[in-house]
DNA sequence: ATCACAAATGCAACTATGATGCATTTAATT
DNA sequence: AATTAAATGCATCATAGTTGCATTTGTGAT
């Protein structure tokens, strides 16, 4: 992680008067080092020195913040990832694609993919939308 | 209910060569009550006299033979209904829009709208789509 | 620098969802 | 009515997520 990096995530933590904590640095270190959504189960791992609770915690502020959203995978687990944009407090932009590998069970985040536009049936008001795709990814198809 | 639906239902279970038991044919007939998906801890509690793992059973049978779809509501909370076509063993055909109200949180699957076409990146290969929808629903619209 | 205070963390305990093993019951077939 | 595989019920366990409260820590003011 470089020192750039890291004043990003202090800057980003600042822009949301959250306190700039080790836990919370983790984090955004963690879900940022990888291409993909991190599962709870996963990130739980991988802070191993850091609380359960806490961590739920984080996830909670930040998820409010809009500095991180949470996909759900194919079985129902909890899958974060770092917003690329757009994202305000209490009102997610989360209209790209999310796309679960059935065989590693990956969540990527298609963020260049925009949802083509469609209608719903009178009486529906949209706020948001999510487009799911479930299939295997590039690396278990190279495989 | 009707002699005819809950024919209906006998027949659906000898297709998939399911014994037809009380509380399977209970499951169907809650879900078939209503116009939208049922959540897990509602059918529990719809489904008081069968136990907790009977019923989950009956919930993952069901999704193998493709005689219900599931579905996670915006809590991740499990959202079950019926496959109105289509499904198969091992194969769902879930290609609509799901619909998950922010106010009542009922989960609406609008079989009606099939999905509009979209490119995947290079390298992704995929099976099945879904797309979601929150919002505000036409019965809490009116309120 | 350090003081004070709100904010964040850690710990204990609890709830809910879901799964597994095994004994008992029941639906289907004869 | 008897047989048997399938389905249910019960006990138990695992994991995800929450709440209350004591302790610690970051930050802003002195």
């Amino acid at each position: 992680m470089t020192e750039i990096t890291n004043n990003r995530f202090e800057h980003l933590l600042d822009l949301h008067h959250l306190k700039k904590t080790g836990p919370r640095l983790k984090v955004l270190a963690m879900m940022s080092a990888k291409n993909t959504a991190t599962s709870q189960p996963d990130l739980e791992g991988l802070m191993e020195d850091v609380d359960r609770v806490t961590l739920y915690r984080i996830l909670n502020v930040f998820e409010e913040k809009g500095i991180i959203h949470k996909i759900f995978d194919l079985n129902g687990t909890a899958n974060y990832a770092i917003c690329t944009s757009n994202c305000q407090e209490h009102h997610h932009h989360d209209e790209h694609l999310h796309f679960n590998c059935t065989v590693c069970n990956k969540v990527y985040c298609l963020n260049d993919l925009s949802l083509p536009a469609f209608n719903l049936p009178p009486g529906f008001k949209a706020e948001g939308f999510t487009l799911y795709a479930s299939g295997t990814c590039p690396q278990c198809n190279k495989k």
